[in-house]
DNA sequence: CGACAGTTTGATGGCTCTCAACTCAAGTGG
DNA sequence: CCACTTGAGTTGAGAGCCATCAAACTGTCG
């Protein structure tokens, strides 16, 4: 097995009994279930296909059950943004309840398998269900919650904090899923590091291996150790770059 | 009339026939007021004060009816960032349905009014109107993409960008609602437009000074008059940062 | 082996932050 | 009516962080 794959192999072996059980949409899934074929319908795509994309009539919810995703924006010059990295249980497309198009570009960043709930279904289930839309909508303002916090950190924070906290985020989430917080692999590439952090690549770089030489990290591509997480967590509030606002 | 609240008086003249008829929540509140009481509730608060405060329990979404409303987030560290200017119409506590609190703090720019819709009621019309849910996900969904359009903007943007599409969005949204397009007042202060763009104080008011010698804008304190709209257009994709993020 | 994308490292410059001083308007109290 | 205070906004000078340009390096793939 890979290096890069490692983290997917092992969750994939862990939640084999029961698909979707350990995602996001618990009574969703249930409720699907019990409904009738929907949730087990899925696939999986290889490493750069794409799930979705960006102006693409919507075809409903996606959630992932192993590999790991991005989405991206790409705006009318062709600039890319990085909007999310979206791993097991995770649900994309959100964004595309506000129409009928969805808003962003989902990308495999390794081999991913996941299910998807159509929009049929999920009108069904919202007509039917009052409390799967609880659950939506709970869902929506975690990632509404979660952008903000990532507006204050692009905005507010120096760039080691930036990665600082990428990387702590990636650790706690790892560690959500019952796998090691401390080493765990980067299914993405520095270039997408930098671009949602809103840094150069070469910036994401030399913070890499100024962590290593400051004992935080061991990085060999894209195996990550943590080795002192409290030095790393030491960083977060210190790269400020500006002072509170007044009124 | 003071010039702070020009448009506001007007707004309020403009919708006072029909209360909540021009807020995004055009279904919602037809039910509101069909179901009983509540839509009619609200209140009033003058500049400066609260609507809600971050980490308080959560009681409800709240519509913006006349003035306008800022909601700002702060870090343990006590760090501000401004989330968002919430015009008349727009919904705020959309973030608090993710749990029982409210995950950021709405202040009044100016004298403001706005009408609630309480937990119950939030609750019961998730019950018994299927529709309404599907209304409230597209307005989630709707600010999860306003907010991935702001952090591409901030990440990817240099600083004149961002202040013109900073403006371009706010002659939109005065547009929108059948003001003028080109002049109005701005209802935060030099410091809160700072912070949302992720800039300084300074940058922001020299990028002002800028923008007046070069004929774009006409702008005398927090009277803002636009001269040249093509010209603020021409910006929006110029200040580019970085280049495209790659697979 | 050669091509190529991804990554790293170095040198340089510039955009924007920071610090500081000043202007201006509004409010306060005598 | 005026001195004083206060806060927002503006302007200037300087420095620093980080983007940019360039080149070397590495692993992968055909």
């Amino acid at each position: 097995m890979s290096l890069s794959t490692g983290n997917v192999v092992q969750f994939e072996i862990a939640s084999r009994p029961a698909a979707c059980r350990r995602c996001d949409l618990g009574g969703i899934c249930e409720a699907l279930r019990r409904g009738a074929d929907g949730a087990r319908r899925g696939g999986a795509v290889q490493r750069g296909k794409l799930l979705f994309r960006q102006g693409e009539l919507f075809k409903g919810l996606f959630v992932v059950r192993s590999g790991s995703v991005k989405t991206s924006t790409n705006a009318t010059d062709g600039v890319e943004q990085v909007v999310r990295f979206h791993m097991p249980g995770e649900v994309l497309g959100l964004d595309g309840l506000c129409g009928d198009v969805y808003h962003a570009t989902a990308t495999a960043l390794e081999m991913a398998s996941f299910c998807r709930i159509s929009s049929e279904e999920l009108d069904q289930l919202l007509t039917r269900n009052p409390e799967a839309a609880r659950e939506l909508l709970g869902l929506a303002g975690r990632e509404l919650v979660a952008e903000q916090g990532r507006l204050a950190l692009v905005g507010q924070r120096a760039a080691d904090a930036r990665l600082a906290a990428f990387l702590l985020g990636l650790s706690r989430e790892y560690a959500r899923r019952g796998y090691s917080s401390t080493e765990f692999n980067l299914s993405m590439s520095r270039q997408d590091i930098a671009n949602y952090l809103a840094l150069a690549v070469e910036t994401v770089s030399r913070l890499f291996t100024q962590f290593c030489q400051a004992g935080l990290l061991d990085v060999e591509r894209r195996r990550v150790r943590i080795l002192d997480i409290d030095g790393l967590r030491a960083l977060l509030g210190g790269g400020q770059r500006q002072s509170v606002a007044s009124s």
